[in-house]
DNA sequence: TTCGTAATATAGCCAAGGCTTCATATTCTA
DNA sequence: TAGAATATGAAGCCTTGGCTATATTACGAA
């Protein structure tokens, strides 16, 4: 009876701490991951990946693509020449890859337990950065064995 | 041959970026829905929800959490008397509830799928501010006759 | 009832990620 | 090849969500 109704399963203030660190840690890392994944898909599509086509395609101002681009250059991820478009290194190359493959299994997990592809597509934009190498292993088990 | 190895499905710049678009807003609500989620939950199991609780369980400084609770006021989520915690308006509750909801049923679609129990807990805290409406009746369909 | 401790509030700093506005460079076309 | 249109860059503003450091309030024990 010192028990309420108490909500989901028991959880340690310190672990439960843990989780939203770990949430935060992984959403400060979903823009760098998108923008790499546009500009890899830009470069594959045009031959380059110009800061208008980004922004236009990220749906912000060019600034902002600017910004993004300056800090994706000082982790290490992309370079870019003045007037000449901005390329991916080989850590930029490899994360974008890495995050295309990620996205595309998880639009097809979600489709396959009857999600509606649109709707899929949009939801996987925002879900595919919270998805951990052990639960993409799980869908990708799924998605196999189904 | 004017196709290259293009990316996954061909999308408009104008559909893609609203996607983004739509992705940067749920985000904007998530920590929203986190806190009003935990003070529910406090209240629950303590009878009341305590900025310093908050602050642990969120891991973060309780300026922070101050800082949220702030914000929650301002939109119209919770009330507060100062050294006397933080409550839940109506319509702070309906959405503690509804998120409670998403949550859980969050968690056990990734279980269902295969994702080991610790593994979704912790996923699940990010995923689940992307899962729209439509994803989560999917997921209780998925859940319900599976 | 006082007083030390713990909780809360307040102030102010920082980085990220949006924006607008304006300057400059490049490219394309006439 | 000049000039217009377009793309890029630079400056500066705003909000959010972190933080630390410092004041203030409340409370329980002596
Ligand atoms: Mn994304
Ligand atoms: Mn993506
Ligand atoms: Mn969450
Ligand atoms: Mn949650």
């Amino acid at each position: 009876m010192t028990e309420h109704d108490t909500p989901p399963t028991e959880i340690s203030p310190t672990e439960q701490a843990g989780r939203f660190a770990r949430a935060r840690e992984k959403q400060s890392m979903a823009i760098l991951e998108d923008y790499v994944e546009m500009i890899g898909d830009l470069i594959a599509m045009h031959g380059e990946a110009r800061v208008a086509d980004i922004a236009e395609r990220m749906g912000v101002a060019h600034p902002t693509a600017t910004k993004a681009v300056a800090r994706l250059k000082r982790e290490g991820l992309a370079t870019s020449r003045p007037y000449r478009g901005v390329f991916l290194t080989d850590k930029g190359e490899a994360l974008a890859n890495w995050v295309r493959v990620r996205h595309r299994t998880v639009v097809d997990l979600l489709i396959a337990v009857g999600v509606p592809q649109e709707t899929a597509e949009a939801d996987a934009e925002g879900i595919e950065h919270h998805v951990s190498r052990r639960t993409l292993k799980a869908f990708e088990a799924y998605l196999t064995d189904k």
